[in-house]
DNA sequence: GCATTTCGATACGGTACCGTCTCGTATCTT
DNA sequence: AAGATACGAGACGGTACCGTATCGAAATGC
């Protein structure tokens, strides 16, 4: 796909436009891209981010000297480090959690807990850092992890939150988006923006239980505002 | 004869590092510091920032072209980019809200609503951004913003929280560190990981009251499906 | 008046990276 | 076998910034 218009040693009367055919056919021909080389490419790239690089420290040179591949190798596949890290982000992506389905609590702990165990781990916690880093100079790059990661997550909470209110496990006249954010908004926060904070082993049923039931009194009233 | 360059560091005040140091003879001799230049520096920076470019962006060069000023002006007052940027947090800090301590449900709603606001307004956003993706690589910058901001808006909080216990307002069993999670999460989420979300007019309340109030459904004794 | 220091400006040598290109070799299709 | 392309390595000219040094002018204390 991302192929070459250069043909470097003979005739280059090409003229304007360079690939805007749609060309169909892969090019078959010679020596295929190794599969290797691409996995250890992005591999290399995020284990430097592990290791707390930031991605703005990150040279094509550099990338390329830590996986041990020539800098046209890199450059064949993407355009610049933005390009690249965009792979990066898709091919960090963790898979979605089995949910239980027996209750919406029962999903829910499923889920916060899948959280919690993300903020803990290395991987997720450098690439959330550097994509937020990159969000503002590059929406492309947090459309892709909003695409890869943050949406699918998010959509998944959502639709237990709304089987929960259909099933009356959820108050009907809540927003289920707030309900979202009062769930995971602590986990979030803590993994996030507090890194120093702890999570400690039972916060998603904590969190979940103490959400439900609310943090007035029991004894008080529900008229009171 | 020329300086040594430690002289010129003198950094103001510091925040992990002692430096109790009683003001070496502030050379009171020859033509003293422009106030206003600093000023200009600062300011620079943090208008760059506001505009979206990130720190990794920022070199000496440009914040001297932009602020009008010459290199060696900023060398002489910080010894580099991470220093400067911590005094650019400091700088940029805005004031702490009046609470009206009439009761618990006032003053969480003034102060979610301040929160609110910051996330609507693009300077503590920008700073925000850049402190975060700087914390994992420059631990001073974090520790910086911890301290200056972070830490006194979260004991609000938590005082606000406490008293509520003391008074009645709260569960006595919940964890005030939870419950501060609770209130603020959703905001924070919202502006910091979901900056295409919207803070809508009503949002503090809703949080204050729907978080007090709980989730389950009011008569309902039925937790499980 | 004079010493001292800061000011903006800019020159300086040094470093790192950019993106392209070339080389010799390796691997694939025809 | 021939042709095409990918591979690692690295040369290449160009750009930006680093931190220091120097300049003449300005601002202060003595």
């Amino acid at each position: 796909m991302r192929d070459n218009p250069r043909d470097t040693v003979r005739g280059r009367n090409d003229v304007s436009l360079a690939d805007s055919r749609p060309r169909p056919d892969t090019p078959v021909r010679g020596r295929p891209r190794s599969e290797a080389v691409e996995r250890a490419i992005l591999e290399g790239v995020i284990e430097l981010l592990e290791e707390g690089v930031p991605l703005a420290e990150l040279s094509i040179e550099r990338i390329a000297r830590t996986a041990g591949v020539g800098k046209a190798t890199i450059y064949r596949r993407w355009s610049g480090k933005e390009e690249l890290f965009v792979d990066v982000i898709r091919a960090a992506e963790p898979p979605e959690p089995e949910l239980p389905g027996t209750s919406m609590r029962d999903d829910l702990l499923v889920l916060l807990e899948n959280l919690r165990q993300r903020g803990l781990a290395s991987r997720s916690s450098a690439l959330l850092h550097n994509v937020h880093a990159q969000m503002k100079t590059n929406p492309r790059i947090w459309a892709a992890y909003h695409e890869n990661v943050i949406a699918p997550r998010r959509n998944l909470v959502l639709n237990v939150l709304r089987r929960g209110q259909r099933d009356g496990e959820l108050r009907p006249d809540v927003d289920v988006e707030l309900a979202n954010d009062l769930f995971v908004g602590p986990i979030l926060v803590r993994s996030v923006l507090r890194p120093d904070a702890e999570l400690p082993e039972g916060l998603a049923e904590d969190i979940v239980d103490t959400v439900l039931a609310g943090l007035r009194p029991v004894s008080s009233t529900v008229s009171q505002r």
